[in-house]
DNA sequence: GCGCCAATGTATCCAGTGGAAACAATCTAG
DNA sequence: CTAGATTGTTTCCACTGGATACATTGGCGC
């Protein structure tokens, strides 16, 4: 151990999270290993799990905090402006934006396994989606949706956005053709009979 | 070793691909251990590396499966009838049926990292969803679409209800709601402009 | 039949991982 | 100033994927 630095880190938890969050948005959650994240901070591979008992405690508080700054991301696309047309607009950009270029972060997000510790996970998530909820009922009361439930084409319009994002990671949408494909997605929820 | 058991199993390698995808159905991909693996069927742990040389190439064989096996579903979810209409709500029940009480494997299958060796499984990916975009070619040809790019259309389609499935298996929506998810999903496709 | 060679499986080693438990250093409340 | 709680360290374990050298087997040419 060096000799100059204390005995106590002062905010391991913290600089665990960061480090953490870190690897799994370039290298991927499965590529985590708590004794290399140990390693680089410069503690024992044991003076982690005083904060998380386990790895999958600490890829839970990744994901919590990766749907903390998605949630805030979707919140500015909604405030950004009144108008329900450009709302919609800015947050599929928003949703898109964050869910590519934080590709690993989000699969890690997703693939919560649901009835574990998860339901953190789980709250964080429904946290962050409430901005896009809000916005549909607001849309709802301009006359915009028609009559439908305004929660069930959030989520349906969240789902295709979801879905976008998942298909252009895996490659089976080539990144070029978002755009186009967004527009013809985002096309369909303004409408209601 | 049992000596009442041939030194060759015979088909070890349909053998391995098969408790590899019953693993992988029933606990998940990230469970897999080629040891445990080798041992249930009976055959040294370097055994089934003469077939599937790394980790990686055991899963991406089984991804394939499963892409075979959801492409079968599509099609004949498709062929089941020649009205538009009823083709796209039976396969939307399909792809979900399938997505959702497969959720481990179609996590496997979407979660393959591209421009890795994965490049058979982006393949088999394209032919699982042809049935469906031919499906919107066929609706565009009996006027069903207007005159969007059905390849598009299809695309986006396919990204609301993989977004569908994604959460529903993650807990965001509870499995109840899914029906009229669905049909609010489904009815978003017929129409255009 | 027979012997050789490629195909298939085995035995054994390695570095690395997550986890558990006992121990040491440090901080803090009284 | 000391007792107890925090925070890190050490050391162990079972297990994993992978690599390599070796053993067994089946099939092909003769």
């Amino acid at each position: 151990m060096s000799p100059d630095r204390p005995y106590h880190h002062g905010n391991l938890r913290q600089a665990v999270l960061d480090e953490a969050a870190t690897v799994v948005r370039e290298r991927g959650a499965s590529e985590l290993s708590l004794r290399e994240l140990a390693a680089t901070i410069g503690v024992t591979h044991a003076a982690p799990r005083r904060y998380f008992p386990g790895r999958q405690d600490l890829l839970d508080a990744v994901a919590v905090e990766g749907f903390a700054r998605l949630g805030a991301r979707l919140r500015e696309a909604v405030e950004a402006s009144p108008d329900y047309q450009k709302q919609i607009r800015s947050v599929a950009h928003a949703y898109l934006e964050f869910t590519i270029s934080e590709a690993n972060l989000v699969e890690l997000m997703f693939a919560h396994k649901r009835g574990a510790g998860g339901r953190a996970v789980g709250e964080s998530a429904a946290a962050a989606f409430t901005p896009m909820l809000q916005m549909f009922r607001h849309g709802q009361a301009e006359g915009m949706l028609g009559h439908h439930d305004p929660e069930r084409i959030g989520l349906v319009f969240l789902a295709t956005l979801q879905g976008l994002a998942g298909l252009v990671n895996c490659g089976v949408v080539p990144a070029g053709q978002l755009d186009a494909l967004l527009d013809d997605a985002v096309a369909r929820f303004p409408h209601g009979p």
